[in-house]
DNA sequence: TCAAAAGTGTTAGATTTACACCCATGA
DNA sequence: TCATGGGTGTAAATCTAACACTTTTGA
């Protein structure tokens, strides 16, 4: 019970980097900072790790403080342990992304933690080493989802091939050809064309599709 | 001064896999623990992080300690936090990755840490959660060697194409095509074929090549 | 009737893969 | 002289990228 004592102890927090897609745009959840220090500032939202859980049920727990949601799909961006980013005291943080569908966040829970949605080529300078933080994740989330199908996360579970096409093109910061896209997608047996249609986006209206989990699970190859 | 006190504060180690490439094996830094708890079981070589110091300075720290080298490429793995993770108390863990040149390090220093190179597919079971940090920063590493040009940290200064391919085939775990991959080589300008012949390894002796490190800075491309 | 988004195939070019033999040398 | 690793080019197959018009329907 004492092998580590003459060893210095830091707090531990977790910031998330919260990612929602809306009107065609990537964004994240930013909101000022209501505690000191750093009151008033622009900030990615976090919490403490307490001493009875472990780093990644922190990330969950804040992540479902702040939306309301479980079982998002998160994933650890890194260690941000530089001795004076925290302007108060040595705290190592630990940054998680995560990826939401924006209408399943009840927009007056978003209110009441002050958060709002923020385009991610518009962030502004934020607290501590923040912007940093979203740069990383931001790399990161890019990277997984060009290599797994993990971009249903930010669509509703419904979804029009234009809307997965924006989503990609918004992650990418680069346009996408319509019919080489759409080829792509027909060779993929786990996105299943379904018999509904969407007319909210159009007059014609457009097949809905959905991410069929089993179907992938039986042959895990993906690549956009 | 006194704003997070109502949180619990943990002990932060750093954690470290070194990879060496020797005779045509990639292999790993390991030894059996010297300290309770865990007193025998192999390990990884890691250390504290110290209240006046960064994580990643800890973590260079820790490899210069071990190694007696500076400016080894290093990147960080990720956090490892769960609760019970350390058998002795709450202990969260900052792994990183490092790559070596067998030969520049000494091996009487080697001995005296106790830890031996272990052939990265060989490694047996591990105190607490090293082998999960071992798969996550190979899976990294992997991904890393593909799309810049770092290999050559495992390599001297000079390295013939077969090093440099067998270097590829083991870290990838799979043979090359002795053809394409020179023929990709000798696309990367940055890659400088020496008049030096190394004659270690064939009767007929090889060319050695040498990585340009201000050509690749001129045009930054590679890919595996 | 027309504006706006949905949907659909083909072709040229680029990239990737497969493959086998001669060379130089020291033992 | 022969065993060993060094070094080299071509052709088929695959993948990628570019590109334009018809359909449907509500306003």
């Amino acid at each position: 019970m004492t092998y580590y004592h003459e060893h210095a102890k830091v707090w531990l927090s977790v910031d998330c980097i919260i990612f929602g897609f809306d009107k065609g745009k990537l964004k994240i959840l930013i909101g000022k900072r209501q505690m000191d220090p750093g009151r008033g500032e622009w900030s990615l939202y976090g919490g403490f790790v307490s001493g009875d859980e472990s780093v990644d049920d922190a990330a969950s727990r804040t992540l479902y403080e702040l939306t309301g949601l479980r079982n998002l799909f998160m994933r650890q961006v890194g260690a941000f342990g530089n001795v004076d980013r925290d302007p108060g005291e040595r705290v190592v943080s630990i940054a998680y992304y995560a990826l939401i569908n924006v209408k399943d966040y009840d927009d007056e829970l978003r209110q009441e933690h002050g958060v709002e949605w923020m385009d991610i080529n518009e962030i502004p300078q934020l607290y501590s080493d923040h912007n940093e933080m979203v740069r990383k994740a931001r790399k990161m989330m890019q990277q997984k989802l060009a290599n797994e199908p993990v971009g249903f996360r930010l669509l509703p579970s419904l979804f029009t091939l234009t809307q997965l096409q924006k989503l990609y093109e918004a992650v990418n910061g680069a346009e996408l050809d319509k019919r080489n896209f759409r080829k792509r997608i027909k060779d993929m047996d786990f996105i299943e064309k379904t018999e509904l249609i969407d007319k909210t986006g159009s007059k014609r209206g457009a097949s809905l599709y959905r991410f069929n989990k089993r179907v992938y699970n039986e042959d895990p190859t993906f690549k956009l």
